[in-house]
DNA sequence: CACGATCACTTGACAGCGTTAAGTGAACCT
DNA sequence: AGGTTCACTTAACGCTGTCAAGTGATCGTG
């Protein structure tokens, strides 16, 4: 072995531990995030659970914030490739419906890490090194549903005053995200019996999608 | 004046300036959660503003969440009222109509009200000295939309497969509710141009009406 | 081999938070 | 005049996120 080539291994091999540590945070942070919530965890408690010292933590990420940022971004990942999934689905209608029910699954079956990705506004969004903002276009799920309402529009399947993607984007979306959140924040209650969120999504969806249409079946 | 004219005075005099600086807090409470958010005001914060120390305040209120609860109570009031304004109006489905944009000016005119109204979940929530739920009938909202669904729904203008007053309720305060809340957290994303939420509200409104009325026009 | 540098990590602290036990002093009733 | 009440203060507690300074093993180089 050549000493170049030790230097090398050294180095990949310091690389990699500090990557660990690195992803020991990482998944110490997430299933505290997912336990007890974003607000109640602590950067002591994170350490702990590593067997590291708080401090340790800022020599991997510049403060929790951070940390929240870098976990949300896997979370969006995983929610763009699941509309990813539905892409392949031709009608831009039944897509469009497909979607939210996917969105509203993703929802519920992550309520915590959908709580921080969208019910809670990130100081600093997703940065790169370059100071550039990190979606690429596969994972981008709003992207997707933006394209979704485009072809639809340009099929000429909705009603002509309803011609905006934007507009059309962000009512489903909103549509769907506050049955969701509203859930999420009041399910308990005490004067208010909540219908199961994804029958109430399902109904909005339906509605919706109906009253949009130009051909009112 | 009897002696029992002047205790009654003196004491009647005490209560008032009790019920003074009760009110002072409130205000002061109430601006600051206006201009600073709810999280980043601090007791401290408020009793500087009207110039007592921090633990004056907790003469006054259980804790901070007392005091956010005791705001809350007085917003759910004027929503209330802004709902019952409408109640005059004959025809349920324009009620239902008017009454999802006159939620939603409420929403946009108070945004800090509105994120610990409905974008939070309140640890206790409003319960009077017996432990009831404060909420006299003619100031609940949810109470107004309810009984306006459900007046369509007796007179058969929704879609027979829409009779569930809850959900339909829900449907439609979770849709607009997402529409305004995912304004208030993500209006500033880089990457997403949002559309003024009033407009997609109307939109929202629109399709999702048109979308559950029997007679689809 | 020895020496200085690097750097992941620790120590010990800081300011600020919500909250509380104990104390103070003016107004009150007897 | 003396005792009680009570709105309010003082001083602290334990907690938080965060940081400046130090430590020690590992490393490249004379």
């Amino acid at each position: 072995m050549t000493t170049s080539a030790i230097r090398t291994a050294s180095l990949a091999r310091r690389e990699r531990q500090k990557a660990e540590t690195r992803q020991a945070i990482l998944d110490a942070a997430r299933e505290l995030f997912v336990s007890d919530g974003v607000e109640a965890t602590t950067m002591r408690a994170i350490a702990a659970k590593i067997g590291y010292t708080p401090t340790a933590i800022y020599h991997h990420f510049r403060d929790k914030d951070a940390l929240i940022v870098e976990l949300c971004m896997a979370d969006f990942s995983s929610l763009g490739q699941a509309m990813y999934k539905i892409g392949r689905i031709e009608d831009p209608v039944e897509r469009l419906r497909r979607m939210g029910l996917a969105y509203t699954d993703f929802a519920l079956d992550n309520p915590s890490q959908y709580r921080f990705m969208f019910m809670t506004s990130l100081k600093h969004p997703m940065l790169d090194a370059n100071g550039k903002v990190v979606t690429s276009p596969d994972e981008d799920a709003y992207g997707f549903l933006l394209q979704t309402v485009t072809e639809g529009i340009e099929k000429g399947v909705y009603r002509p005053e309803l011609s905006d993607a934007p507009e059309l984007a962000q009512m489903v979306w909103g549509g769907i995200h506050g049955i969701i959140s509203l859930w999420f924040t009041h399910c308990d209650h005490p004067h208010i019996v909540f219908r199961d969120p994804r029958e109430t999504v399902r109904t909005m969806c339906d509605a919706m999608i109906r009253g949009s249409l130009r051909n009112s079946i």
